[in-house]
DNA sequence: TCAAATCGTTGGTGACACCAACGTAACAGA
DNA sequence: TCTGTTACGTTGGTGTCACCAACGATTTGA
């Protein structure tokens, strides 16, 4: 064993701030994410990788802004995304000759088959992450979800 | 109206992606931290700035391993943290005299009134994040928020 | 036709979570 | 006491994520 550096736990935190919901809410990002990172990275993945993936292979096939749209990402990020899946010949490549501005980007059999992996790992993922829940809870925890994620933080109906 | 990069809605995912556990975990983080990391910087405060202030306000002074321990942080992002603390006047920093590996940081007083401050700032932002639940909805959401976290992150050691 | 908008690319920014190596200093065992 | 090991702080990386600015090429629409 190296002389350890013992890495603190992520987890711990001032007494003001440990039991601040926005401080419970990251931890929980921090280990769901981190879960989700790990059984994607073991097939190579990115998480923005595998949205990618999965924006393609519903579209079809789509331009990089449409993608940008399908998966929240801005667009430097999709070029560098799409950079990755076509050099693991899980996407295409080509401009638009319709519009030589635009590239065709299209999944590949391998990437097709690629993300039906990844699905099945994603959920089992999901599986994990909320383990520690009931079959009731989960619902319970998922329409509390929804009311914290409803739009409209500006508008307090007068 | 300006040529508008037209960013994307950073919360948009294709189909399969949008309704998983850990998108919408991910989601409510992303809302959340966006919220409480506006509202630090406006003090000039980063989230891991105030976590570090906390600590060694709470502490009275300390070492950086302390400091690490007591924040989940890393021993060279205190390093940098406790720079900008000191660098703004709110944290001095001098050798342990009983042990001349350490540093002994401690908070100024000015350190002590920007926490005060701060404390106030973070209270809002939880209110805020929270606003869509009733009080039950929120003691409900916190005890769900228990169970999911009780779950030992740091087993997988045999 | 010519200015304006769009698309993709490149190259940054900052925050966050990590890890490796190094010099100094303290310590513990032989 | 000497010597090897550990601890501390610093420096300088890694990668992910979310962004933003500018540029060339292309298309549009006034």
């Amino acid at each position: 064993m190296p002389p350890s550096h013992a890495a603190p736990d992520p987890d711990s935190a001032p007494e003001r701030v440990r039991d601040l919901p926005t401080w419970r809410i990251a931890r929980l990002h921090r280990r769901s994410h981190a879960r989700l990172a790990t059984r994607l990275a073991e097939h190579g993945f990115t998480g923005r990788q595998y949205r990618l993936l999965a924006a393609l292979v519903e579209a079809g096939s789509a331009s990089q802004v449409e993608l940008g749209d399908r998966t929240g990402l801005d667009r430097s990020d999709v070029a560098g995304g799409v950079d990755a899946l076509v050099a693991r010949g899980q996407a295409t490549r080509s401009p638009d000759p319709a519009d030589r501005r635009r590239n065709v980007v299209a999944p590949t059999d391998a990437g097709i088959a690629a993300l039906a992996a990844l699905d099945v790992v994603v959920a089992s993922v999901q599986d994990d992450v909320l383990a520690p829940l009931s079959t009731d809870e989960r619902d319970r925890f998922d329409r509390l979800l929804d009311r914290l994620l409803a739009d409209d933080p500006r508008d307090a109906a007068p």
